[in-house]
RNA sequence: GGCGCCAUAGCCAAGCGGUAAGGCACGGGUUUGCAAAACCCUGAUCGACGGUUCGAAUCCGUCUGGCGCCUCCA
């Protein structure tokens, strides 16, 4: 297996430093507003890594956090009204319900700065003890220059950083380019006490010392989106490896390109953002799964309705070949020998040789999803052509079973947000194949044609019809 | 201003020196009572200009156009 490095900007091979087993880190998200597909895309490329490593055998040991203290969570508490601890936990909550119908495995562990209160301060005094800290005012800062590998993740110098001039003095840091450990409260703030002062910590330390509690300080994968490079990344290095007297800290950086809309990155800041509820509540969350794993997941991505909605077409392909579904009723004819659709386990066997060869190299989704929609159409193909559902079976298991590598469900459930409405759809369906096999073909297209203005759509096959609701 | 990434058919998107994956859409066909679904067929020489090479979408240079980071951000 090989993997991207942003450390070295190169695909090195993969290896662990225990075998078999594989920490990972992966930053999780400042909880102060509800999450948008942006956090899912990143959700989903970490999970289908995490997912791909178990099937290859791995133990995974999977950590993700969340900030649950920082100004804008204080901001926005004050806004409505609540303590900031009601807002996280509101925030948290929905998060795991949505990442959960996005079908993202739950991590081993969800640190929270909040709860990491003791081995912060622990970290921050032994930065302090060894020259790389320095209390100001109730404030602890690190001392960026007293680091010598700072900027080996981003690749930039010092002197770059600073020629960015926008980083705002602050007169009592000895350098423009020092950042905050601790940061000590203002009046009516949550704090925690300190040797410094009472106050809450600084966002990157609490990732740095999340590792060292929960994954022994050492991992194997160190992941987030490519926003957190620089500084976020830059910085937990810095402390950690500092800290530590050991380096590297983290072996393999993967980093995730990001969700664009309109143009520009999507970002909550930027306001240009499509909310994770909003494809999920259409039922949309696997076509969006695929949709990311149809582009690689360091390039960017950009998210348009039509891509959503031709995902959910190219998912409804590989439902049909992964369903049980009799043959249609007419066998379609092919006029050619171009695909020995015969020769379905041979070319099961293919789909599954493409699909580790994809996935083993960087994780190349969409090499292993074109290698899905190959067998996928032969199982259609077999399907059409009439052929004996036993020749068909293997290959169909082996779809759905590199489909769950993916966490892509190919599971049909056709009832699917139908609600109460349910058995009156059925009732009419009912009617209507009695009416279709008197062939009254007029009152059976008036059903068709009014059940399909309020969105069900009904598929006459040779057992009956069946009924789905469309998703838009 | 600094650092970096990208530019492939109508749209999305692989490709990592050997002659262009895949998905969606469009069009033609098979099947169907008519549909739907499914299946078959159909499309690009890879931003522009130079260079290296027997051979380049893939390497180098210049240019043009996007984007990201340098400040909170998955």
């Amino acid at each position: 297996m090989t993997i991207y490095n942003t450390l070295s900007r190169r695909i090195e091979r993969f290896e662990t430093i225990e075998p078999g087993v594989v920490r990972m880190y992966v930053c999780g998200v400042t909880v102060y507003d509800s999450a948008h597909v942006g956090h899912g895309m990143s959700a989903i490329v970490f999970d289908v890594i995490r997912r791909y490593l178990e099937y290859r055998g791995y133990r995974v040991r999977h950590a993700q956090n969340f900030t649950d203290i920082d100004d804008k969570i204080i901001d926005r508490a004050n806004r409505e009204g609540i303590a900031p601890d009601d807002l996280t936990a509101r925030m948290i909550a929905d998060w795991h319900a949505e990442l959960g119908r996005l079908n993202i495995l739950p991590a081993t562990v969800y640190p929270r700065a909040t709860e990491e209160i003791g081995p912060i301060v622990a970290m921050i005094e032994g930065l302090i003890a060894k020259g790389h800290a320095y209390p100001v005012a109730g404030d602890v800062y690190f001392r960026v220059r007293a680091f010598p590998g700072y900027g080996k993740l981003s690749h930039r110098d010092l002197d770059d950083l600073l020629s960015g001039a926008r980083i705002e003095v602050d007169e009592r840091k000895e350098d423009p380019l020092d950042f905050a450990l601790w940061k000590a409260a203002k009046p009516g703030e949550p704090s925690w006490p300190s040797p410094w002062s009472a106050g809450r910590p600084g966002w990157h330390i609490e990732c740095s010392a999340m590792c060292t509690t929960h994954l022994g300080g050492l991992v194997d994968i160190h992941g987030g989106g490519a926003d957190l490079i620089f500084p976020h990344h830059e910085n937990e290095i810095a402390q950690s490896e500092a800290f530590l007297g050991r380096q590297p800290f983290a072996r393999y950086w993967v980093h995730n390109g990001l969700l664009r809309l309109g143009g520009e990155k999507m970002s909550k800041s930027l306001g240009n953002f499509v909310r994770l509820r909003e494809i999920l509540d259409r039922d949309l969350g696997a076509a969006f799964r695929l949709m990311v794993l149809q582009s690689h997941y360091r390039a960017p991505l950009t998210y348009t309705e039509e891509g959503l909605l031709g995902a959910e077409r190219g998912l409804d392909r590989l439902r049909a070949a992964a369903g049980e579904a009799a043959a249609p009723d007419g066998a379609a004819a092919t006029d050619d020998a171009a695909g020995d659709s015969a020769d379905l386990p041979a070319l099961a066997a293919e789909t599954e040789r493409r699909f580790h060869a994809a996935m083993s190299d960087d994780f190349d989704t969409p090499g292993a999803v074109a290698a899905l929609f190959a067998l996928g159409r032969a199982i259609n193909r077999a399907r059409a052509e009439r052929r004996p559902p036993g020749t068909i079976e293997p290959a169909r298991r082996t779809l759905i079973a590199l489909a769950g590598v993916l966490g892509l469900p190919l599971a049909i459930d056709e009832t699917t947000g139908a609600g109460d409405a349910a058995p009156f759809i059925e009732l009419l369906v009912g009617v209507r194949d009695e009416l279709r096999a008197a062939k009254q073909w007029a009152l059976s297209d008036r059903i068709r044609d009014g059940l399909a203005e309020r969105g069900i759509t009904l598929e006459d096959g040779a057992t009956g019809s069946t009924w789905s609701r469309r998703k838009a």
